[in-house]
DNA sequence: CGCAGTTTTGATGGACCTCAAAGACCGTGG
DNA sequence: CCACGGTCTTTGAGGTCCATCAAAACTGCG
């Protein structure tokens, strides 16, 4: 049970009744386009806590997450590490064109993947401009949202940088159960002290000490250790130091 | 002088003989394709300092960098800036599929734009595979880029940031010139100190004392004060603190 | 219970920021 | 030619935010 560190499933789920079928990167095929998909796809399980590929590995495979969360993240010789990226359901994992993996992925919980081999993939993307002009969406959207979590890297405030973070979780959260972001909303933290830590380029002390900061002064409030009650989201948000006139989509 | 803050030029250069024709955008087209972008494309400059584009603004073009170099930033309400990206010759601005610019685009050199009104290349766009493929491609470039750049910002001492753009730009410096980057080779450092501060997430006072600080240790060192020379390339490098089996491609 | 992993809390130090002023560089005009 | 002002850069002194080191409290689980 050592070395089986995934699961490989038969092809168990339908794409039509797939709940990231609207957004992830088939988002645009016509029913004959998915029934090619659907005829070289299979899923993989990985445990929470699982590797899902390394770093400079190759890769054989690209997917989608369909259920779970991974995170995308490097590491210095040292030891120090930045997540660069959180993968959350309908989001594409893989590069075609490219062989070896540029950064770790590894499951954070549970985590069900919808996978292609590259090869067949590749092929299949030629032939499906469809597949192409989604990737091509998907990807812009991606690159705008590292930028973004530049500035919160480079000059933030610790204490903003947690307030930015339970922001986009929580906007995450409400588009996932397809409700807009409301005063009193909660979510569970999928992250531990050092994933956020390492997400927001901190220390997990730190963390520790400005989510009690922000839970003192009513900011957040705290049911467990793990859920997260946001009585006032304007509250939240203008603790990020962001721009308030940015409109909540997203 | 004032509100004519730009220049717009016939088409004067021809694709054939252009000097990002193997590196941009157009880099996978057709002989006969290229002549359609030739007919709708047209030359804008910027002189050192002039603003391209606001954030927030609509963008009637998307353009490719002919020669010099802009910056992509985002400034914080009380004035805090981020740089997200530097924009060198064959680099891509704009965003098929988006009306409004997510980021300020500022000119730091006399700048040269390929410039195509939106809609006529986004209809292009679907006629013409070999540009989205290419999009799509220098789009994943970046955003491995954008991730790269976060380990940068989160996890460096100011010390190694330093090391780190100064590794970028010989570089890219020497991927310009077509020649590799070599012991004793030298570049012009095209940003002045706050630039450099706002890439890096730090004061220009710190970038300041950590130039000086490698120029003492003799990892670098100054003609004048805009001219690098990098005696040692693996010693800049390892400065870096990043790995150093990663090879020295790219 | 007892143990391992996670989180909290405390004390201390250091890297970097802030504020301030002097120095270098450069074009302008007397 | 040199004085002058503007911009960029360097250097200094002091303070602060966050990292580091250390230990205790909490959580879940066999």
């Amino acid at each position: 049970m050592n070395d089986i560190s995934f699961n490989t499933r038969a092809n168990t789920r339908d794409c039509g009744t797939c709940p990231i079928r609207h957004r992830a990167v088939c988002a645009r095929c016509q029913p004959d386009e998915l029934e090619q998909l659907d005829a070289i796809k299979y899923y993989r399980t990985f445990e929470a806590g699982q590797p899902v590929i390394w770093s400079g590995d190759p890769m054989e495979f690209v997917s989608s997450v369909v259920s779970g969360i991974a995170t995308l993240s490097q590491t210095m010789e040292d030891g120090r590490t930045q997540m660069v990226g959180l993968l959350l359901p309908s989001d594409f994992i893989g590069r075609p064109g490219r062989n070896t993996a540029p950064f770790d992925v590894v499951a954070v919980t549970d985590l069900t993947l919808c996978c292609f081999r590259k090869t067949p993939f590749e092929n299949m993307m030629e032939k499906t401009p469809a597949i192409g002009t989604r990737l091509l969406q998907m990807t812009l959207d991606e690159l705008d949202s590292a930028r973004e979590w530049m500035i919160v890297l480079g000059r933030k405030t610790a204490r903003e940088k947690i307030a930015s973070l339970l922001t986009i979780l929580a906007r995450r959260d409400a588009s996932l159960h397809v409700k807009p972001p409301r005063d009193g909303m909660s979510f569970e933290l999928p992250l531990t002290r050092e994933s956020m830590a390492d997400y927001l380029g901190l220390t997990l002390e730190t963390v520790s000490r400005q989510v009690s900061a922000l839970k003192k002064s009513g900011v957040i409030e705290l049911q467990g250790k793990r859920r997260v009650i946001i009585p006032d989201l304007n509250r939240l948000i203008s603790e990020t130091g962001d721009d308030m006139d940015g409109g909540l989509i997203t």
